[in-house]
DNA sequence: GTGCGCTTAAACAATC
DNA sequence: AGATTGTTTAAGCGCA
C-alpha cells in the first residue's frame, strides 16, 4: 500500500513586509490591528496587543477590555509569556496581571521579548510571501494585483459560509486565520490566484467551484504537508477531491482501515475547513465511500471499516491519466491552469505515493510544481529510485478511540498561535508533528 | 454541444 | 424514537 507525498512550501503573497525594525521601535502590530477585529473578537488568537500603555501601566488596557476578555486571559490561564498562572476569574486574572506581571525590568524583558518572537514571525512570513511571489513568477502567473476591497480570505469556505452560515461564525467553530483581516494563509492570501479559490465571490456557485484546483494544483501530500498547519487551522477547502482525502484519511490509518467516524475525525481534524457544515461534507463523505468501487467496505470485530482497494483506485486514476490531453500538454504553456497540467497532476499524485504526514527527507527542499514537462519518464525513475516502493509504512498515527470532537471545537486558533493554544488539538499535534517535523522542516 | 468527473443535496433503508 | 451509516438518484458546474 502506499501514500501520497511530495512537497509544496506555501506562503503568503504581496508586498514584502521588512520585518526590520528595530525592537525598541516596537512592532506597529498592534497599532495597525487595532482597527481590525482581531483583538477583540479572537483575543486568544492576536498577539498580545502589546503598546507602551500596557508596559507604562500595568492597569493599561484592562480598561478596554469587557466582558472579561482579554488577550492575556483564555481558558483560567493567564497566557503572558512563560506564565500560565491559573485565574478563576477575569478578576482574578487582574489582580495577578497587576501583581506579577507589573512594570518592572522582568516584565519589559519579557516584553521585549515577545517582541522579538512577533518580529520574527513577520520575518518569516516575509520570507514565505517572497518564495510565493518568486514561485508564481515563475510558473508565470500574475502578477500581484492590488486588492480592491478587502474580501475574506477564505474564498471557498467563504461561499459556503455564506450559503450555510448566514452571517455570524457559528460558536462551535474555531477562529480561524482566514478572518479578512488576518492575510496569513499562503493560498488564500493570493486574490491574484483566482483559479485555485476562485468563484468565491461569487454569492452561490454550484458544486464544482473548485474542482480545478484539484487538477491544477500539487498533488495531495505536497500540497498538505509543508502546509499541514494551514490547512489544520486555516479555514481554506483542501485543492483536493473528497475520494482523494478520503483514501489519503485511509492510508494514513495504522491498519488501512477506518471507520467512518474515524474518517470523519481525520476531516476535521487535518482540515479546519472540515469542522464546520458537517452535515454537507459528511454526507459527501458517505456518498463518495459507497460511490467509488476503490473503497470497500470490510465488515471486522468492530464493525464496518473502510479500505481503499488500491487497485481500482489506481486503475480510475489511469484512466484519467490516460487521457488524450498526457502527451498533448506536456509542453510547458505557462499558464497557471495548464501548467499543472490535470493529467500530471494525477500521475504525479499516483507516483508520490507516500504518506501525507511520512517524513520524506528530500521533500521539503522540493519545489512544489515540479513535474517535469518534458521528460515524465526519466523524472519517474527518480522518484522510484527515491522512494522504492511499496514504502514501508510510517509509524502509526492513530486516529482512532480519539474523543475528539470537532463541532465542538470553539478554541480559537491561528498559525501562530495554535502552537501554543489548541487545547482539543493538542493531543493530535503531538501525534503527528513528530511525523511532520520533517516535512515542515 | 456533449460527456465526464466532482460536488452537493436529498430521499430512503438498515442499523445502532 | 432518534442518530448514524450506507446507498442511490438527481442536478449543477467546470473542463476537455
Amino acid at each position: 500500500m502506499e501514500d501520497n507525498g511530495i512537497k509544496h512550501s506555501g506562503g503568503g503573497i504581496g508586498s514584502a513586509n521588512t520585518g526590520t525594525g528595530v525592537v525598541s521601535s516596537g512592532l506597529d502590530l498592534s497599532t495597525n490591528n487595532s482597527t481590525s477585529t482581531t483583538s477583540s473578537s479572537n483575543p486568544a488568537k492576536a498577539s498580545p496587543p502589546i503598546s507602551h500603555h500596557a508596559i507604562t501601566n500595568g492597569q493599561s488596557s484592562l480598561h478596554e477590555e469587557s466582558g472579561g476578555t482579554h488577550p492575556l486571559y483564555g481558558h483560567g490561564v493567564c497566557k503572558w509569556p512563560g506564565c500560565e498562572n491559573m485565574c478563576e476569574d477575569f478578576g482574578q486574572f487582574l489582580k495577578h496581571l497587576n501583581s506579577e506581571h507589573a512594570l518592572d525590568d522582568r516584565s519589559t524583558a519579557q516584553c521585549r521579548v515577545q517582541m522579538q518572537v512577533v518580529q520574527q514571525l513577520e520575518i518569516q512570513l516575509s520570507k514565505e510571501r517572497e518564495r510565493l511571489q518568486a514561485m508564481m513568477t515563475h510558473l508565470h502567473m500574475r502578477p500581484s494585483e492590488p486588492k480592491s476591497s478587502p474580501k475574506p480570505l477564505n474564498l471557498v469556505s467563504s461561499v459556503t459560509m455564506s450559503k450555510n452560515l448566514p452571517s455570524t461564525s457559528p460558536p462551535n467553530l474555531p477562529q480561524t486565520p482566514t478572518t479578512p483581516t488576518a492575510p496569513i494563509t499562503p493560498m488564500a492570501a493570493m486574490p491574484q490566484v483566482p483559479s485555485v479559490l476562485g468563484g468565491a465571490n461569487v454569492p452561490s456557485m454550484g458544486a464544482m467551484r473548485r474542482r480545478h484546483s484539484d487538477k491544477y494544483s500539487m498533488p495531495l501530500s505536497s500540497e498538505i504537508a509543508p502546509n499541514y498547519e494551514f490547512y489544520k487551522n486555516a479555514d481554506v477547502r483542501p485543492p483536493f477531491t473528497y475520494a482523494t482525502l478520503i483514501r489519503q484519511a485511509i492510508m494514513d490509518s495504522a491498519d488501512m482501515q477506518l471507520t467512518l467516524n474515524e474518517i470523519y475525525s481525520w476531516f476535521t481534524r487535518t482540515f479546519a475547513y472540515f469542522r464546520r457544515n458537517a452535515a454537507t461534507w459528511k454526507n459527501a463523505v458517505r456518498h463518495n465511500l459507497s460511490l467509488h468501487k476503490c473503497f470497500v467496505r470490510v465488515e471486522n470485530v468492530k464493525g464496518a471499516v473502510w479500505t481503499v482497494d488500491e487497485v481500482e483506485y489506481q486503475k480510475r486514476r489511469s484512466q484519467k491519466i490516460t487521457g488524450p490531453s498526457l502527451v498533448k500538454n506536456l509542453p510547458s504553456s505557462l499558464g497557471y491552469g495548464t501548467a499543472l497540467n490535470a493529467s500530471l497532476q494525477h500521475e504525479a499524485e499516483a507516483l508520490f505515493s507516500f504518506s501525507l504526514f511520512s517524513p520524506l527527507p528530500h521533500a521539503s527542499s522540493t519545489p512544489p510544481f515540479f513535474l517535469p514537462p518534458l521528460d515524465p519518464e526519466g523524472y519517474l525513475k527518480n522518484l522510484t529510485s527515491m522512494c522504492p516502493c511499496p514504502v514501508p509504512h510510517r509509524p502509526p498515527v492513530h486516529v482512532k478511540e480519539e474523543p475528539l470532537n470537532m463541532d465542538d471545537d470553539d478554541c480559537p486558533m491561528s498559525l501562530v498561535t495554535t502552537a501554543n493554544h489548541s487545547p482539543e488539538l493538542d493531543d493530535d499535534r503531538e501525534l503527528e508533528e513528530g511525523n511532520l517535523s520533517e516535512d515542515l522542516e
